[in-house]
RNA sequence: GACCCCGUAGCUCAACUGGAUAGAGCACCGGCCUUCUAAGCCGGAUGUUGCAGGUUCAAGUCCUGCCGGGGUCGCCA
């Protein structure tokens, strides 16, 4: 059980002593701004007050004397002001963790509350009509933290891209790489227009068409597109896999719609219409989406009879459904907030629950050049791809600062600092402390004597810096924890940060390897665990944690 | 017009989801390397949390109304 478990759970005991009923009152610990408080508090007693018609301080001060707390669990409770329980953490507990750190090497962290149950999260799923461009490596970095996440506290999270192989775009875009390969060969009549993808890039494709492909294509008639719909858009899947690998993100299944016609289509507008949510109007059926709080009702099958792209989501999200998944996540862009209610509506019929599916927007990203923001505008020329920003800044750097700022918020991305391999760029700071101790520790390997690490007394280690870097140490579990319950990959590099500055700190104070065998030991102790953690943190974010720099 | 997101230090962002004196990094100024990595550490200034009300023991966080920025509102995908 984790250390804050416990806490909860004797905080539980005494209230129940106590004869406070607290079921609705949710029992809050935090970690206290200000080191005076303690390292970990709860309100529970100000919460409370109103509830039992009693003043704060008196409830904190009775559960205070009711909180059993073994000696090497809890040194101090303190009630402060205006009702406030305020918590020390035993000494003895902190050196057990620290153990605990090196013992569960990469598992330090990882909890078993997901229970193995299964979820998935579906994200970027980007068209597959060009290379993917810096939202969707956002989007990339955040969906793949957050399996990471849940995954380690004990969610069997898949990883999906949805693959929009079929449909209106795939005939727009095979009209455009038609274009490009008349073009290539010298065939382009007057005024004859690329259409819709105008970009370079399908002039590369364009290059792997041979000529007996296209004449087969055209021989259907001199309008088909689909043999050039479905070239470009195998080839340029395989660009945006490509890519994908180059980030470091893996996804655990590729999904494609085409697998949806018709037969599940078909499936998923029969649910919708056998429990009364459809109607017809006008030639064409539509989603009563609106007795589910959506604005306004959505067509599912359009007057000329096709499917909308409404209703080839639904029937993705059924199998979804019928593959077994307790929950799933899609990870959304900026532009699509708007489909969150009715997607909420399919998850209601599908699964009797709208909450089945959770929905998670992924902001905006504006590209800086210092001051000066480039133009996203296809026209300027300016866009830049996911693969510009990997070989202009590096995976690990782009991640990293992807991952820094809550996911929902809009992102400025300022390239000419990304750059910087310099203490202005906070990946380093987190690698550094990371590849320091790596250092410390080839050193000390050259001038301590091996010692069983289980006979390493660790009771010296109580200077204030190396019990705040302990402190932080203990918090690990319950920040992975917090972060993946709450989709906010953020909490991670938050957290390092702060453990990289409290092992800075502690560095800077304390020498690890000195004459004094005992206390080397120790020490070095200390930091091979926080190395751990850190290796630990950064694993989650998928960014490197290097051994020197 | 309706709906959604955002507004916190000069800049970029946090704030444990309603808790204590709103914190970091950058930039700026000053100090610290003959000993394990100075990509580091220490110190300094910076705030009416867009504005106005409300809810309560407690509001950056919740509710209402404004102001400003961005976005979405197809029988497109």
């Amino acid at each position: 059980m984790r250390f804050r478990e416990v806490i909860g759970h004797r905080l539980k005991d005494a209230l129940h002593r106590c004869g406070y009923v607290t079921d609705d009152v949710p029992l809050v610990l935090e970690r206290p701004r200000l080191k005076e408080h303690g390292d970990i508090a709860t309100p529970i007693a100000l919460s409370l007050a109103k509830v039992l018609k009693k003043s704060p301080m008196e409830i904190a001060e009775r559960v205070a004397r009711e909180l059993d707390f073994a000696q090497d669990e809890v040194s101090k409770i303190e009630v402060a002001k205006p009702g406030y329980l305020n918590l020390r953490v035993a000494h003895d507990q902190l050196l057990r963790n620290v153990r605990e750190c090196r013992v569960e090497g990469d598992a330090y962290g990882a909890t078993d509350i997901g229970k193995g149950a299964r979820c998935q999260i579906e994200y970027v799923s980007a068209n597959p009509t060009g290379p993917l461009v810096v939202v969707s490596a956002r989007a990339a970095a955040v969906g793949s933290v957050i399996v990471n996440l849940l995954r380690s506290i004990g969610f069997a999270a898949e990883g999906e891209y949805y693959v929009n192989d079929c449909g209106n775009q795939v005939q727009a875009l095979g009209k455009s790489l038609r274009f490009r390969l008349r073009e290539r060969l010298g065939h382009l009549g007057a005024g004859e227009e690329i259409g819709a993808y105008p970009g370079d890039y399908l002039k590369a494709v364009a290059a792997r068409v041979t000529a007996s492909q296209a004449a087969g294509w055209d021989a259907d008639n001199g309008t088909a597109t689909a043999g050039y719909g479905d070239f470009a858009t195998e080839h340029l899947l395989a660009v945006i896999k490509e890519d994908l690998r180059l980030f470091g993100v893996k996804f655990d299944n590729f999904f494609r719609e085409s697998t949806l016609h018709p037969h599940t289509v078909e499936e998923a507008r029969r649910i919708i219409e056998d429990n009364g949510h459809a109607y017809s109007d006008s030639g064409a059926l539509y989603f009563r989406t609106t007795t589910f709080g959506d604005e306004k009702d959505r067509v599912l099958v359009k007057s000329d009879g096709n499917p909308t792209y409404f209703l080839g989501d639904i029937a993705y999200h059924l199998d979804k459904y019928r593959r077994g998944y307790k929950w799933v996540v899609d990870i959304l862009g900026p532009d699509h907030h708007g489909h969150i209610p009715r997607m909420q509506a399919a998850s209601s019929v599908l699964a009797g629950d709208k909450n089945w599916l959770k929905t998670l927007i992924v902001g905006w990203v504006r590209l800086l050049e210092g001051d000066r923001p480039l133009s996203m505008s296809k026209r300027s020329g300016e866009i830049i791809t996911m693969r510009e920003l990997i070989e202009d800044v590096g995976a690990d750097v782009a991640k990293y600062l992807f991952l820094m700022r809550r996911s929902n918020t809009p992102l400025d991305f300022d390239l000419e600092l990304a750059r910087k391999q310099s203490d202005e760029n906070p990946v380093y700071y987190v690698q550094y402390a990371h590849a320091r101790i790596a250092n410390v520790i080839r050193f000390a390997k050259t001038k301590l004597q091996k010692k069983q690490i289980e006979s390493i007394d660790l009771s010296r280690l109580d200077s204030p810096e190396e019990r705040d870097l302990m402190v932080q140490l203990l918090f690990f579990p319950s920040e992975v924890e917090a972060a993946a319950l709450s989709f906010e990959p953020h909490r991670l590099t938050t957290y390092a940060r702060e453990l990289a500055t409290l092992f800075h700190r502690f560095y800077h104070e304390h020498r690890i390897v000195t004459d004094d065998q005992e206390m080397s030991n120790a020490r070095l102790y200390l930091v091979e665990a926080t190395k751990q953690v850190l290796s630990n943190v950064l694993r989650l974010t998928g960014v490197d944690a290097p051994n020197s720099m």
